[in-house]
DNA sequence: TATCATTTGTTCGTATGTATC
DNA sequence: CGATACATACGAACAAATGAT
């Protein structure tokens, strides 16, 4: 066999793109086995290692997955099964948001503001307060795992009792809690993603290294102040997110926080 | 020196963890170096091939990024630099967009609508007609790069003769045009991310295989008729998305288009 | 300017373990 | 049980980029 390598590149490279042009191009057809190592060695006169490097770069690029004694399979580039409405229903005073099970009891902490988190709710690093932050594991109705982690400010919840009581009641309860205390409710949501950290990847249930969502939700109470934030991880393999956007008055502005 | 590691687990996963871990608790500072492959080699007693995969691990973690002859180091974890602010204004009857400065003339090829943009566009697979497809590569204030794509289907184009001449206007443009045509326009937008492929990662100039948010919007006209679909792809390391969540009278609810 | 030590990148060979069929 | 296939680990060599001498 003996396909044909130029040089000057990286052999395991050439052959990953080859790879992934043909998984791209339907020559492999998603589920369907991957030339075994021995196959890649014999058909490109590479060593084991090299073989084993290529493969390697399509796992990391989420093209396919390898299991043990089977083999290396091609991933069904299906988009992601579960979508995740971002938007937020108010019936009267009541907020709703949409359903996730619970799947343990919160866990409560105190920590201190900082990066991120400072950042969106508007406290300078310097004297930024503390706060509680109730971590979440939710199941999506598809079964998709994701972690959640309400972050209260103390300065929030010393206004509100109700809040510093019981900081890990679901999201809805604690919107009612902000509205009761007489806040007319706001939200901005930002959306990055990452490759997960080994934690993270233990947390969500991830095998692979493929990348997960993450949302921070500020809500602001009247006069456009940032009360609490929220942080959401889901992995993105099997997930996306949904917005509906409404168009704004140009006039009508919020001021950004842009103090970095 | 020679720090002792259990066996059973990887010996190389073990080294990324803690690693990992020291990163984490600040031992290492964002942008000093790490060991090098040979520090390592002595301080946990592992060879050559065991340091560098648990490097390339950090590597694929986001942690640290490589240099050839000067060594690796902690990558810096800012929260995304460039804001995209996904939100749509309004100045009357004309929409706007927030600022991207076009990179090059935008590509017009025609493409026939399969998978997700067929999906969102609620065209059945088997019968889904054609569409052009507008190909933008786009330099946000930041100077990220990312590409854009918008997607309108011939029979939205036979209606509206000037998007079949020049579907490869700004968005308002095209925006405005569907006004004109009469059209009361709402979005919807879907958020996901994945590690780029190959070529993706050359668009956008990426060295690492560092994940990509992707995002599609749908246009939808009178009676909630789905009209055009954006795809937008941006470097999830330098960027994050932006959106406002107004809440929604639980009575009006949009008919999802969940034909899959 | 040229040389050299350091550091990462690439590639080979080899061996053993272990999951799957 | 044995064949196949991937996972882990070691050793060795050379290439190429970098920075300092």
């Amino acid at each position: 066999m003996q396909d044909d390598l130029i040089r000057p590149t990286a052999m395991y490279m050439q052959v990953a793109d080859r790879l992934a042009q043909a998984i791209k191009a339907g020559e492999y057809e998603p589920g369907s086995k991957l030339p075994s190592e021995t196959e890649l060695i014999e058909r490109y006169g590479i060593s084991r290692p090299t073989a084993r490097q290529a493969v390697a770069e399509l796992r990391t690029m989420g093209l396919v997955e390898s299991h043990h004694g089977r083999g290396s399979f091609v991933r069904r580039q299906t988009p992601p099964a579960s979508t995740l409405e971002r938007t937020i229903t108010r019936t009267g005073k009541r907020y709703g948001v949409p359903n996730m099970t619970e799947k343990e009891k919160p866990a409560v902490t105190r920590i201190h503001l900082i990066g991120i988190h400072a950042e969106l709710l508007g406290r300078p690093e310097e004297d930024a307060d503390d706060a509680f932050s109730a971590d979440h594991l939710m199941i999506s109705e598809t079964g998709a795992r994701m972690s959640q982690r309400v972050i209260i400010p103390l300065s929030v919840a010393s206004e509100i009792p109700a809040l510093a009581e019981a900081p890990d009641v679901p999201l809805p309860e604690i919107y009612a809690h902000l509205a009761d205390a007489g806040h007319a409710l706001s939200w901005h949501e930002f959306v990055t993603a990452r490759t997960p950290l080994p934690d993270e990847r233990q947390v969500l249930g991830l095998s692979d290294s493929s990348p997960i969502l993450i949302t921070y939700r500020v809500t602001y109470g009247t006069d456009d102040r940032p009360l609490i934030c929220e942080e959401l991880h889901a992995p993105a393999a099997s997930s996306r997110l949904a917005y509906r956007i409404a168009p704004e008055r140009a006039a009508t502005k919020r001021p950004r926080q842009d103090r970095s």
